[in-house]
DNA sequence: ATTGTAAATGGACGATCGTCCATTTAAGCA
DNA sequence: TGCTTAAATGGACGATCGTCCATTTACAAT
C-alpha cells in the first residue's frame, strides 16, 4: 500500500477536504433529488449546488456543464435500477416461471417502484425524445432483461407455436409493467403493489394455464 | 340573424382582424406544436408567439400567463383524444368483444398514436406530478373509457369469477396500451401498430379463448 | 364623422438562467 | 518550510426568461 492510498476517500477527514469523487457523487445525488422533488424544469444550477452544498463552479469543473450532469444523473439512476434488479434476482434460478415472476415482483417492489423513482423516470422520459443521451437510458428495459424474459417464455412454450410468440408475450409483459409504473405515477395513493402483481399473474396464467397460479 | 353575427369569425376578413377566439386557438396550437417539436422546457413565450404569429402581450391578455396557457393546451390536447376516440367508436356497438377491440384499435391508430401525440403526452406526463392542473389531463384514460371496457369485460365474464376480475383485466388492458405508447416513444421506427394490436389480442384471447381470435 | 370599447401591440422591466474564470484553499512533495 | 498542483470557490457576465402596461389599432355604435 503506497502513500497514495491515504487518499481523501479514506474516512480520516470528517467532511471537508479534497475529494473530487465525493463532489461528483454529491452533485449527481442532488440533481436526482431535485428532479424528484421539483421537476426537471425547476432543477437549476443554483438549486443543485445548494442541495449538494458545493460551490457554483463545480458543475462546470466536474461535468463540463449542466447538460452533461443531467446525462450522468440519468446514467446513474438507470444503473441503480439494474443493480437493485440483479440483487433481487440473485437467489432465483429455478425455472422460467420463477424467473419471470421474480422479475415482475422486483420491478414492482418498493425498492424499484416508488414515488421518487417514478417521478424521476417520467421526468427523464419527458425530455428523452430531444436528448439522445438521456433517451438511451430511458429505454423500455434493456436488452439483457428483455432477453432473460424472452428466453424464459421460449422455454415455457417449448417447441409449439411460432417463433414470434415468445417475442410478443415478452413485449406484452414489459408493456404491462410500464403501464403499472404509469398508473403509480398518476394514482400514487390508490396504487396497490399486490394488485399489480396479481394482474400480471392473471394475464400470464391465462397464457400458460397452471404455470402462474395466483 | 342580427348584425352581431357579422362577427370576425365569418369568412369576410381574409386574415387580419379582431378575433379573440382565433388568437386563443392560434396560441394553443402553437404551444402544442412547440412542445411536440422542442419539448416543454424550450417552449418559451417568445417561441410560442413566434409560431402563432401574434404579439407578446397576447398570452397574458387571453390566458393570464404562460402557466394557464399550458394548462389550456393540455386540456385541448386531452379533449382531442376523446373526440377522435368517439369518432372511431361511433359505428361499433355489436358486443363486448367488438367494443374492446375497437377501443384498442383506436388507441393504437395513427390518428391517436403518432410521433406528435406521444411526444406531447409524455412531455405533459413529465411535469404532471408537480402541476395538478395538468395532472388531471394526464390521467390514464378517463373514467368513461375505463367504464366502457370494464362493462364489456363484465359481460364477457358473465357471472363466473370474482367481482374484481373484470376490474383487474380492465386495468391490465389499459396498462398494456400505456406500455405500447411508451414503446412507440422510445422506438418510433421499430414500432409496429399491427404487432401492438396482435399482442393485446394474444393476451385477451388467452383470457377469453375463442373471443379474440387473432 | 365622432366616440367608445376592446383587441392587439411591442418594448421595458427585474429576475433568473448557465457559463466561465480569476482567485483562494488544501494536500503532496522536495 | 516553501513549492507545485489540482480542487474548490463565488462573483461577474451576457442571454433569456415571463410579466406587465402604456400605447396603438380596428371595429361598432352614436
Amino acid at each position: 500500500m503506497t502513500d497514495k492510498d491515504r487518499s481523501p476517500s479514506g474516512k480520516s477527514g470528517p467532511s471537508s477536504g479534497r475529494d473530487p469523487e465525493r463532489s461528483r457523487r454529491l452533485l449527481i445525488e442532488a440533481t436526482l433529488e431535485s428532479i424528484a422533488r421539483k421537476g426537471i424544469s425547476e432543477t437549476t444550477v443554483s438549486r443543485i449546488i445548494e442541495h449538494a452544498g458545493v460551490s457554483r463552479g463545480m458543475i462546470h469543473l466536474h461535468f463540463g456543464g449542466k447538460d452533461k450532469l443531467l446525462e450522468e444523473a440519468a446514467r446513474t439512476f438507470c444503473e441503480a435500477y439494474y443493480i437493485e434488479m440483479d440483487r433481487q434476482l440473485a437467489g432465483v434460478s429455478d425455472g422460467p416461471t420463477e424467473t419471470i415472476m421474480a422479475i415482475v415482483r422486483a420491478d414492482l417492489s418498493e425498492e424499484l417502484l416508488n414515488e421518487r423513482s417514478v417521478a424521476i423516470w417520467h421526468a427523464f422520459r419527458g425530455v428523452a425524445r430531444l436528448n439522445p443521451a438521456i433517451a438511451h437510458y430511458s429505454d423500455t428495459r434493456d436488452a439483457r432483461l428483455r432477453g432473460m424474459i424472452c428466453d424464459a417464455f421460449h422455454a415455457l412454450l417449448e417447441s409449439e407455436g411460432d417463433a414470434g410468440v415468445a417475442d410478443d408475450i415478452t413485449m406484452g409483459t414489459l408493456a404491462l409493467l410500464e403501464g403499472m409504473w404509469t398508473d403509480f405515477l398518476t394514482h400514487p395513493d390508490a396504487f396497490s403493489r399486490q394488485a399489480a402483481v396479481r394482474i400480471v399473474s392473471r394475464f400470464l396464467e391465462a397464457m400458460f394455464p397452471g404455470r402462474f397460479r395466483i
